[in-house]
Order: C-alpha cells, then structure tokens, then sequence
DNA sequence: AACTGGATTGACCGATCGGTCAGCTTTTAG
DNA sequence: CTAAAAGCTGACCGATCGGTCAATCCAGTT
C-alpha cells in the first residue's frame, strides 16, 4: 500500500532475488525438481538457505517462477505469420530467433527439457493450451504455402519439431557438443556457423527457395 | 524340487534383476541420478527397497549398469561406412536406425538425456574417447563425398548433431510432442511418417539425390 | 535515544535419503 | 533327511531433505 514511488523499493532486495533465481536456475536445469536442493541452490548463490526460503517462499514456488519467467521469454518469440509473407523469410527468422534463444537462455532451455522429460508435470496445460494453438495456426499457413506452391508438402507440425529440436539441442546436450568437438564453449562464429547451417539444409530440404540466402 | 521342469539357471533371480532394471531406468530418465530414489525403482519394480540393493549393490553401480546396456545399444547401431558407399543409402540408413533407437528404447534414450543435462558426469570419457573418434572419422568421409560432388559441402558434424538431436526429440520430448499433438501415444505409423520426413528433408536439404525415394 | 518494520539466519522439526545388517525363508547339495 | 548356501526383508543408522520459527540485525523516522 504505502509503496515509496519514485526511488529504488529495496536495493539488496533484487539484488538478492536475482541471485537466487540464477542459482536456482542453473540447480534446476542440472538435477530436475526432485533431484534440486535448496541448500544446493543457497551455496550457488552465496547466501544462507533460509535467505533462500525467505525470497523464495518453497521450492514449488521457485520453480514454477522460473518456468514462468522461461515460458515468457519463450512467448516473447512467437510472433504472427500471415500467408502473405515471404515462407523463406518467416521460417528463417523461426529458426533465427529460436536458435537466439538458446544461446542467450541455456539454462532456462536446460530447465524447460528437464521439466519435459520428467513428463511436463507443471508445464501440461501450457503445452495442451496456447503451445498447441500456435502450433496448430502456424501449420495451416503451412499448408497453405505448400497448397500454393512455395515449399513441398511436408507436415507442418514435423517441420517445426525438427526446427525446435535441432535448435534446443545445443543447449541441452552442450555437454556432447562441446565434448565431441573438443571444445569448452561454443564461440559466437560457431552459432552463427550452426544456424546458418540450419537455415541452409532446413530451407533447401523443404523446397523453399529464399532469394536472400545466395549460393 | 518339482518347481520347474525348465532347465533354467536361475529363474528369479533374472526376472527381479530385469524388473529392477526396467523400473530404475524410467525412474533415473524422469528425476535423474540425484531425483531418483531407491524408494520409488522398488516401488516401480514391486520389490522392497532392500531386495533392490541386494541386487544392485548401490545406486550408483545400477546407475552405471543402465548407462552401459544403452551405450551397448548405441554402439551396436554404429557400422562403418567407406567413401564408395552411396551417401544417400549411409545417410538415410543413418537416421532410420537412430530413429528405431529411439522407437525401442525411449526410456533409455531419456536416460541417456537426463545425464547429458547433468553434464555428462559418468559419460565424459566416452564423449571425448570413442564417441569423438567415431564422428570424426564419418565426417572425413563426408568430407571426402562433398569433394567428390555427391552432396552438398556442409559442415559433417553440424550434420550428425542435426540427425542425434532431431530423433531423440521424440524420445526426450515425448510430453511436448503428446500434448500438442493431442495424442496418448505414437502410433507406428506416426514413426514412419516422421522418419520418411526426416530423410527426405535431410537428404534434400544436404543435396544429395537418392534414386531409392522417389517423388 | 527509542521505536519500527523489513532483512537475516542459526537452530530445529519430521520425513526421507542411501545403505547396513541380523535374521528369516527358500533352494540346493550331499 | 540335514546342512549349507542363497534369496529375501524389516529394522535401523547417520545424513540430508524441505520447511518453520524465534531471535537478531539494521536502516530510517521520530
């Protein structure tokens, strides 16, 4: 109620929240709900585990904060398509800012597989509900580019499977990547190598002929 | 004495260890190695938690147990391949297989997920050993295919990652796939609709022409 | 100086963790 | 048959789990 207006609310107070939920973040991602420890997550973030529970209120509560905030970077992604636009253009940037994602989140994209392969058991509704709309509104304009000639007919709901998982997967398997190619991080010119790559195969193989990507 | 008329070693004993071993893998591929408990594989497989470590001596020996009967599996996949073999049949027989990998054995695939998410701490050693050697001598050949004009002059191991991670999706992610798809399950036919679509975006997208799928 | 309301944290709770072990039952060998 | 071996499991151990709480701290305000 009586909130101060103008200046900072509480200094330490975000400060503190903000350390939490990157630990936290990282604790999620690394071990699933179950397998987290606040007092795990408290030495991450250097503090006290009852500082932890004091920000945070439970565990449930922590977790679901940053599926939420995941899930809202995610949203903030999926933009609308009109069967106007340019298939090359529209898909490219798909795989573009997906891709963005990945590299800029990591461990927010390692928390939302976690979540998955444990059976989605906060995320059902989200993936039954809005994911699947949007799914469903980006294949009919699918459809209807194949129907008009601009990309073969390939199912809609594959293609975009293929775009997600090939994207996710340097996130999520970055330990594989990075041991495999004898790396310790991926650098930036490797992501642009990866998504450009992307593009290129995931384009041609559709039959979408892009006049921006020569060649 | 008049139990069995079979000739069999030892009749429970195989039973209670495949149920344990059934029962620890869906439990480690959903919670991971520290989310899993004793308590639930026993509760899964039907036993008493102490019978589920007279026979596996400890959480960490079963653990270790999952991860080498799946990269048995993985390895028995892994046939080499020359450079006067036909890309089009290796590539295609590439995914086909990986694809049925993931078909047979979704909660090892899951496993095999859960510990790359955690880092791959018991995995790091086949990553950066055998694992590396093995892509890289497929890339070489690759490489060698693209010189000759057979495909396309992509990045080999960018190829492999966009195969590995475009399968397993749809062990990993089997939740996302389900809810959003409004499916219980995939049915076979499901499989072979998305294999026959991965191989034909794949292969196109790589350039290499196939005269075995027409269309 | 006294007051005050949020921030902080050590101590503690019952539940569960991985693991041990003594003792029971069943199977096998002689 | 008996005895030894193997299979099995309830009871229990110290450690750690998520969470609570009372006590303390501290920056402003009066």
């Amino acid at each position: 109620m009586t909130t101060t207006s103008t200046p900072e609310i509480t200094p330490a107070r975000r400060r503190n929240q903000s350390l939490i939920l990157e630990a936290a973040e990282q604790v999620f991602a690394r071990h699933g709900y179950r397998g987290a420890s606040i007092q795990a997550i408290a030495e991450a973030a250097g503090l006290p585990k009852s500082n932890v529970l004091y920000y945070a209120g439970s565990k449930r509560e922590l977790y679901v904060a940053l599926l939420e905030r995941m899930m809202n970077r995610w949203n903030a992604m999926l933009d609308d398509i009109s069967v106007d636009d340019d298939p090359a253009e529209v898909i490219e940037a798909f795989i573009r800012s997906k891709m963005a994602l990945t590299r800029s989140h990591p461990q927010g994209s390692r928390l939302f597989a976690a979540e998955i392969l444990q059976g989605a058991p906060f995320l059902q509704e989200y993936l039954r509900g809005e994911l699947r709309d949007w799914v469903e509104s980006r294949a009919r304009v699918f459809k209807q580019w194949a129907a008009r000639g601009l990309m073969d007919a390939v199912d809609p709901v594959w293609l975009i499977f293929l775009i997600w998982s090939a994207t996710q997967h340097y996130a999520d398997f970055e330990a594989q990547v990075l041991g495999i190619t004898d790396r310790t991080a991926l650098a930036g010119e490797d992501y642009q190598a990866i998504t450009d790559f992307l593009c290129r195969v995931i384009l041609k193989g559709c039959g979408i002929v892009s006049q921006r990507l020569s060649e």
